[in-house]
DNA sequence: GCGACAG
DNA sequence: ATCTTGTCGC
């Protein structure tokens, strides 16, 4: 199943029931596994932001090493078609995302997305669902649980815990800075697990959040707070 | 039936 | 996501 056989047959304004069977037909399609060969380029961060009136900004930026600072940004904004429903997110993000996405000049080599990727109840986050219209690999890197267990991983920066549903491992609780709340790592598409939070753990330059999504974060809240 | 619930 | 006061630490 090709990244653009997924985007030209599916609508993303549906009623809740079908798009979580949407959701189960899309989860098998997923692929787990995935690691970086070479020395990461370019890593890109994806969010979101509502303004006063109910549009959402979303904004992609690329950044580049040693200290994961911009080297592109692009946006995109619109009504959602789809309220926020927990388990539904990325039918009211995804199209927005992806009309930025379309505006991107540069290849990241994989993309950390503001939310859960298979850390959800049928492993189809936000991460997860972007990953299948898309040639890159995506990492959710969620702020709060959506669903699953899990202890409390040890207080140092590159500690961690499984996060553990149904019996299955479907992320990991990251410990990305001493003594901060960890994050919820899980695989997007394209991509093995430790591979993933290697790369979150790495773009953690200096705060809890990696600093691609940190910027993507500040300028999707900037456009909100100007419209 | 009741609580939990990414952004 | 946002709202909101105080508190702690650099």
């Amino acid at each position: 199943m090709s990244a653009i056989d997924v985007q030209t047959l599916h609508p993303f304004d549906l009623p809740p029931k079908d798009a979580i069977q949407m959701q189960r037909w899309l989860a098998e399609r997923v692929v787990t596994t995935g690691r970086f060969k070479k020395k990461l380029k370019l890593v890109a961060g994806v969010d979101c932001s509502p303004s006063p009136g109910g549009v959402l900004h979303a904004s992609i930026v690329v950044c580049e090493p040693p200290d994961w600072d911009v080297l592109e940004e692009v946006h995109a904004s619109a009504t959602p078609r789809m309220p926020y429903i927990p388990g539904l997110l990325s039918f009211r993000e995804l199209p927005i995302v992806l009309e930025a996405m379309r505006r991107l000049k540069t290849r990241p080599d994989v993309i950390l997305v503001d939310g859960q990727g298979l850390a959800h109840p049928r492993r189809m986050g936000l991460a997860t669902h972007l990953g299948l219209h898309i040639d890159v690999p995506t990492i959710g890197v969620g702020k709060s649980r959506l669903c699953g267990t899990h202890g409390e991983p040890g207080p140092e920066s590159g500690e961690w815990t499984p996060l553990m549903d149904k019996g299955r491992r479907i992320g990991l609780v990251v410990r990305t800075r001493d003594e901060v709340k960890p994050v919820y790592v899980s695989v997007g598409n394209n991509v093995g697990l430790l591979p993933a939070a290697r790369v979150v753990l790495a773009t953690c330059t200096r705060f809890r959040l990696p600093n691609p999504i940190r910027h993507a974060d500040r300028m999707s809240r900037a456009l909100a707070r100007m419209a």
